[in-house]
DNA sequence: TACTTTTGTGTAAGTACTTACATAATTTAG
DNA sequence: CTAAATTATGTAAGTACTTACACAAAAGTA
């Protein structure tokens, strides 16, 4: 019966705006059996500017999640309805301070009591009915900041077309992905660490400033694999942040980067390479192994938590 | 951070809007990818016209779930980029009949190569990334669609508001509020069967007319409960369909139903009520039992599968 | 100090749909 | 066999946002 259902995940899209365009116009139809004139658009930043009186619009902008337009646009209407004022800001000229008008406040406990019975309702609906629907959209939201779309699906193309993968050094603009890729699978797995954050967020910093390197696979113009090496002193070396794009996953991508890594390191003067890892990662001490790493005794005093691994690789 | 998300479920359909406009988005860049000179919003009916040539845009409305001015602005477009053409239908002049131009054909392969890498993408998001997502929007779809947001919103108000509960009979037009109830909790505990499709879709042939009854409990204007009567013979009646509402559970109206379908027999010249049950339903086990229903040993055949209990209540 | 850049806001136009209205061809009813 | 209802389609205008552009006030910079 319904195309899009079985045409499966590609119409999502659609299907989402159907079902948010569905709530809406419930929405609408509440607020009138509540006797309220209100339209459901307006809520997130009447809501705001009663919780928060003195706000301005850009502070709303940042808190809903809307454009600056489309919050304009709503402040008008909410000033044309009587329900808001606007002020100049005395120290800011370019800021408005909104606050309720006395009709404002006269909506507001109706406005409560009806949002109290529909939150109630949605609250059954959304974890008796469909229970996961929140946290799904939140993972899913997720997702696709960390990667977006577009990106995945490139990486997919040059896989299926058997793009050739090369192995590069790090440039300025490639902290994104390379903080990306990272964090996808640490979370997958573990948790962040404050020392993940550093590396992440400034690694021209706290990896290649120190004389330390990182390389990329690059596929199809995307990055799909990430490793580091950070220097511990002038003969010592550690690998770190190897991280694979699951997309591309089984094509030997974290071997030639570790690889490429060993290499490095030996043309980098290091007399050993060590590691920390953990023992759910079977797959990464699998390559490690394959490198020629050997076991450590659990020894050396790690930075981070998840680290219950140690390995060494001695070059000649 | 997000506002939005701090709000609660209230805000669920803006989100999904803000979702649906980021993934539509991300397609137009990703067709662009392919080379291909495609709007997404284009993609269902040119999939189904590929599919189904001849196919006319009722049909189409049919299977994607628009709005035929939805699929005839698209047709429109489609025409307009030599994508599609539209022949008066020979039978019926008021039908146009929808077919593939050459450039359509030739836009074909790339498009399906594109919706396959799409596909796959999306497969590992909404799979891995975000479990449950689209069940759970199929869950709450079906939901909405069984009982719309706003009678769930009414219900729950009047139920704050301590609304009386009336018990009435059922009138024309009940039907779908008495199916919905129904559905709703079989489809919960067990899975619809053949007899209750009958008794549900046609009340009135099924149990009305055989001399039975079907009481309603309403509450706020809205139908919250349920029950029926049927006529098994002359001084036999069959209690079933016993169903209230998830939103006003607890408020002793299984009870008032029981206990005015009971009256309701006694007056009909009943001697002696009989109903099927589950042990798994523990809490309308307890509410025939304080109407005073005693256990019969399983003996009777039931056209029900789920049925493993069976009750009567002897009238004096 | 004058300049460039950034920030806060407003408006116009676009988007992917919708609802509302219109019209012709066909089917149904009396 | 004609009138009324239904069906298939088209178009205009609305919706709840968006992007793109504009502009003044404030902050940073030479």
């Amino acid at each position: 019966m319904d195309f899009l259902q079985q045409l499966g995940p590609v119409a999502l899209g659609s299907r989402l705006r159907r079902l948010s365009e569905h709530l809406t116009g419930e929405a609408a139809g509440i607020y009138a059996d509540y006797g309220l004139s209100f339209q459901p658009r307006w809520y997130p930043v009447f809501y705001l500017v009663a919780q928060q009186p003195g706000i301005t619009s850009q502070e709303i902008v940042e808190q809903i999640g809307h454009t600056h337009a489309s919050v304009s646009q709503i402040v008008k209407e909410l000033v044309r309805q009587g329900l808001l004022v606007m002020a100049v800001d005395a120290q800011d000229q370019r800021r408005r301070r909104l606050q309720l008008t006395p009709a404002g406040h006269e909506v507001l406990p109706s406005l409560r009591v009806q949002t109290e019975d529909v939150g109630r309702v949605m609250q059954v609906l959304v974890s008796e009915g469909s229970p996961g629907l929140w946290q799904a959209l939140t993972a899913l939201e997720e997702q696709l900041r960390r990667q977006p779309l577009r990106a995945r699906v490139a990486v997919t193309r040059a896989a299926r077309e058997g793009a050739p993968v090369v192995v590069r050094d790090f440039r300025a603009g490639d902290q994104p992905a390379f903080r990306a890729l990272n964090v996808d699978w640490i979370e997958r797995h573990f948790a962040l660490e404050p020392a993940d954050l550093k590396a992440l967020d400034q690694p021209e910093h706290y990896i290649l400033t120190p004389g330390g390197c990182i390389l990329l696979a690059e596929m199809g113009g995307q990055v799909v694999g990430a490793c580091a090496l950070l220097k511990q002193d002038e003969h010592s070396y550690e690998l770190a942040k190897m991280a694979v794009s699951p997309a591309v996953q089984g094509r030997r991508i974290g071997q030639r980067l570790g690889e490429a890594a060993v290499q490095r390191a030996r043309a980098l003067g290091a007399r050993r390479v060590y590691l920390e890892s953990n023992t759910k990662l079977t797959a990464a001490l699998g390559l490690y192994h394959k490198l020629g790493f050997q076991h450590l005794p659990q020894a050396i005093p790690s930075p981070y938590a998840r680290a219950n691994v140690q390995m060494e690789l001695v070059l000649h």
